[in-house]
DNA sequence: TTGTAAGCGTTATCAC
DNA sequence: GTGATAACGCTTACAA
């Protein structure tokens, strides 16, 4: 008879630890196990120091011995904390993203926090996606990769109020918290070095400028620069290609083949594209830095080793990564950290670079 | 006095509504503002061919105004599935880890599943920390690269009874699913080509064999190929350090200021220790392939850019992560999909091997 | 086709 | 210091 008021309880219990074919224990059977209540085995957890010595041995055998560890999914529940951070970056393909979320996980997973990666492969509608998929996972904070994006993504973050960061690139006046370096100064030097050594007719070799708003940077950085001496680049030595050495190839082979006024430096977008450029250099039998000079970014080893070496930039995108970590964390701890942070890019003068030709 | 009773349970819907301060409003609040119930809500998004069309647009409409989207925790609790995967790699600094990544990324996206990264630092208690923080994340299936891992990492997939796949490295008498490529095998037929040339005596420049069982049987099948043929490396020919143009570099200058016979070929674990190795040889005017022969692994860009163009194999890394999830995902789905996956690692002969020099 | 209500595995409030 | 128990936001039998 009390029995025929539990049926359905009962054998939905039963469907339960069933459908849980495994081992799988739950804090409960730890509890049970331990002879002590859910709520203590959760301090031991959470808030060791609130348990008895003799107690917390219990539980912690217990749980070993049941191979029991908390369920995420049930804590982000109860706790209104997901423990799970994210970043957005256009591609792994490119190493100072993927080196940008090494830094970053390193430093959430310090402090047990998982980071959820989403790669835009540059496509602003996916990386809005991606930035939705993560607010349903409940992010508490987040990185996105440059400030390009549709309004809904910043909008949809400021709704949730998740604490976020634009990570790589700089802007003083930017809206956003960012963290990195500022692409067009890091341009603007490396123009103003080019004049500086008497160049006056220049070549661009560089990402494509879409949805990119590093790369828009740094072209205005260029831009700017040589507008405030008076030059520019003729549209027709403006190149926009992929980040690969066979992009940089082809426009060096374009350039010269053209009749007209021949550029006597080229500023490459990155150092591949710029490897590319000092390839067909060799190629063609351009004399670097005597007929051409070529500068990269990023500093890849094979930048230093390559002869003539080439003039790049450096930046430690590890450390942006690290950075970003260190501010959201900061910022979930209630700490009203600082707006932002510069990275600086690092000029490398080698040998890639030199007084313009006659 | 009715009043009595509850103040209690009142008392916490205020805090718990107030701790959401912000507009977050949850399924229920759809519900109520749809005029359905919690039920018919949730079947809009995952069975919404039960749901007659004017109540789905009624609850779809309502669900935009409120700005909702299902929480991913409450959803893992009462379906007991996560719609997370995990991946462990070694580095993110290595691209063909990073492209892995992508690619199981992109396939696991494609079916509404996030992908959780997590990196080992070619550490095994790491790796077997992150796949523990995995578990407790609930991960429906896992990746690993490599088998060179603590036996308690496979057990704990097993007790848990999570699918798991072995990437990159691929052995048909493995205990795992392994998907990828058989490094035993690529590299006996690196040297089988240069015995083929002639060669006799080698030098190796490889990555650290130690808890990496890619590397050993890469060693493995430089050392069984030589064996056959009567061969043997001598043991101050045998070089291990980190995966740059550096350690190249150096060993290659070692191997040539020391007295004693020189090796007529160097095989090397990745194209950047090759790269080294060429970029030294060109510093100490020793003649490729004429003086010496280099092979590397993986064919980055710049190997068929550089003079002389580098002999080394390439393997679709990105396609080995696609062919990983997909393999889970059919053991999610209840297929019963093949068992591994090998893929095939290509030679690419170029100028950096020839004859052996008498 | 739709509604009711129990339960997913935790945490957190309150009382003891 | 410890225990009861009500949430947390959603899914899913089962009933209607």
């Amino acid at each position: 008879m009390p029995d025929s008021l539990d049926p359905p309880a009962a054998a939905r219990t039963q469907t339960n630890r069933a459908r849980r074919s495994t081992g799988r224990s739950v804090l409960s059977d730890v509890a049970k196990l331990a002879g002590v209540s859910t709520a203590t085995v959760s301090r031991v957890y959470n808030e060791p120091d609130k348990v008895s010595a003799n107690v917390r041995e219990r539980v912690e055998h217990a749980a070993l011995t049941l191979n029991w560890f908390p369920n995420a999914a049930g804590r982000a529940l109860a706790s209104t904390r997901s423990h799970i951070a994210g970043i957005i970056i256009p591609t792994l393909d490119d190493r100072v993203f993927a080196s940008q979320v090494s830094g970053m996980q390193a430093a959430f997973a310090a402090r047990g926090i998982t980071l959820v990666l989403g790669c835009s492969n540059y496509d602003p509608a996916q990386a809005l996606t991606q930035v939705r998929a993560m607010l349903a996972r409940g992010v508490e904070a987040m990185a996105v990769v440059g400030e390009a994006h549709p309004a809904e993504l910043f909008d949809a973050l400021r709704l949730y109020r998740v604490p976020y960061a634009v990570t790589y690139a700089y802007r003083k006046d930017s809206p956003h918290t960012c963290i990195g370096f500022d692409n067009h100064a890091a341009y603007a030097e490396i123009t103003e070095h080019l004049i500086g050594l008497g160049h006056r007719a220049f070549a661009v070799c560089i990402q494509p400028t879409r949805d990119n708003d590093r790369v828009q940077a740094r072209v205005a950085g260029i831009r700017a620069t040589l507008e405030r001496h008076g030059l520019a680049v003729r549209p027709e030595h403006m190149f926009e290609g992929e980040s690969t050495m066979g992009f940089g190839r082809r426009s060096l082979r374009t350039i010269w083949q053209a009749s007209g006024e021949r550029p006597t430096a080229i500023i490459c977008g990155n150092d591949h594209i710029a490897l590319g450029v000092l390839r067909e250099a060799e190629e063609l039998g351009i004399a670097i830095p005597g007929e051409l000079s070529v500068t990269g970014f990023d500093d890849l080893e094979m930048a230093q080793e390559i002869r003539p070496a080439l003039t790049t930039m450096r930046v430690d995108t590890y450390e942006i990564g690290q950075l970003a970590a260190q501010y959201l964390l900061d910022t979930l701890d209630g700490k009203r950290p600082l707006h932002g942070h510069e990275v600086h890019a690092l000029f490398q003068l080698r040998q890639s670079t030199g007084p313009a030709a006659r």
